[in-house]
DNA sequence: CGTACACCCTGGCCGC
DNA sequence: TGCGGCCAGGGTGTAC
């Protein structure tokens, strides 16, 4: 279920078990996710001390002591279980989604699960990250500090495309999936059937509803990332998956409602979503 | 160029 | 209880 707030809760814990340590063995367990592994997949890996692991949008950038970086990515069901054996609890017996296990220097098992194989895991040399097209071409992250309504009103200008269409296309903001997407609009009151360059003035300026977005954008990542150890089944979402329910804003007595666009479902009020 | 759609894969749920 | 159909949070390649 991974959007930008599961990928960095993702991040952090892959961060606490593998930032310092060494990877001394790699263990795939099918020949490819996606993608095929290339063949010196574990080879690059093994002996390599990690020196950190960031985030670019969906993606997870395990920075190594070879100046390479192992790039992942979860899909729709990819996720990390870490355990660390050593005087702790056995190990867990394998799961048959269980794909790539890495076993670290400081007696943690890092192995990643992943049921539809969506995911996929690559090596590429630090020096051509930003080079390379996959990333030269994603927009700007939405918590950065450099996310303003200007920078939002660029990516929507000009577009003819929906409101929730445009959010998803990771070239224009970052991260956004479709829960998120949804959430956000539902925030800032914005139906997400509106032309997208509605947001902005003729002359590239945000309008306040650009403002808003923004800020909703930014509110419900952060709110979903501080939020993450919420048990799951709690239902941390406002209009997502609650087709038919009554809307949560107090004092809106309207019905949430699903709709299709681009293929996916959106859920939102059409009575305080304007 | 922008957009629409099929596709990759498995599993869970619903209705019969 | 079994089975078919449908749906799912992502990204890419192809066709128009």
């Amino acid at each position: 279920m991974p959007e930008l707030p599961e990928v960095e809760y993702v991040r952090r814990q892959l961060r606490r078990a593998m930032t310092g340590a060494r990877i001394d063995q790699v263990v795939l367990r099918r020949a490819n996710l996606r993608v095929p592994f290339s063949t010196d997949f574990a080879e690059r890996l093994e002996g390599r001390t990690v020196r950190n692991v960031r985030r670019r949008a969906k993606y997870l950038l395990v920075e190594l002591s070879s100046d390479d970086v192992l790039v992942m990515h979860l899909g729709m069901s990819g996720w990390f279980n870490i355990q660390r054996p050593p005087g702790g609890s056995p190990v867990d017996p394998l799961d048959k989604h269980d794909h790539v296990i890495f076993e670290m220097s400081n007696g943690r098992t890092v192995v990643f699960n992943d049921p539809r194989r969506f995911g996929f895991m690559k090596i590429i040399d630090g020096e051509d990250l930003a080079r390379d097209p996959v990333f030269a071409a994603l927009g700007p992250e939405p918590l950065a500090r450099a996310f303003t309504a200007q920078v939002l009103a660029t990516a929507l200008a000009g577009r003819k495309t929906s409101l929730k269409v445009a959010l998803l296309d990771q070239g224009r903001v970052a991260g956004l999936g479709n829960i998120y997407a949804c959430e956000a609009l539902h925030v800032a009151r914005l139906s997400p059937k509106r032309r997208a360059s509605t947001l902005v003035t003729r002359a590239g300026e945000p309008r306040a509803e650009a403002v808003a977005l923004t800020r909703a954008i930014r509110l419900v990542l952060k709110d979903a990332i501080a939020n993450r150890h919420r048990a799951a089944g709690d239902d941390r979402f406002r209009v997502y998956d609650h087709e038919g329910e009554r809307c949560p804003r107090r004092g809106c007595a309207g019905t949430i409602t699903r709709i299709v666009q681009a293929g996916r479902s959106t859920y939102f009020c059409p009575k305080c979503q304007r």
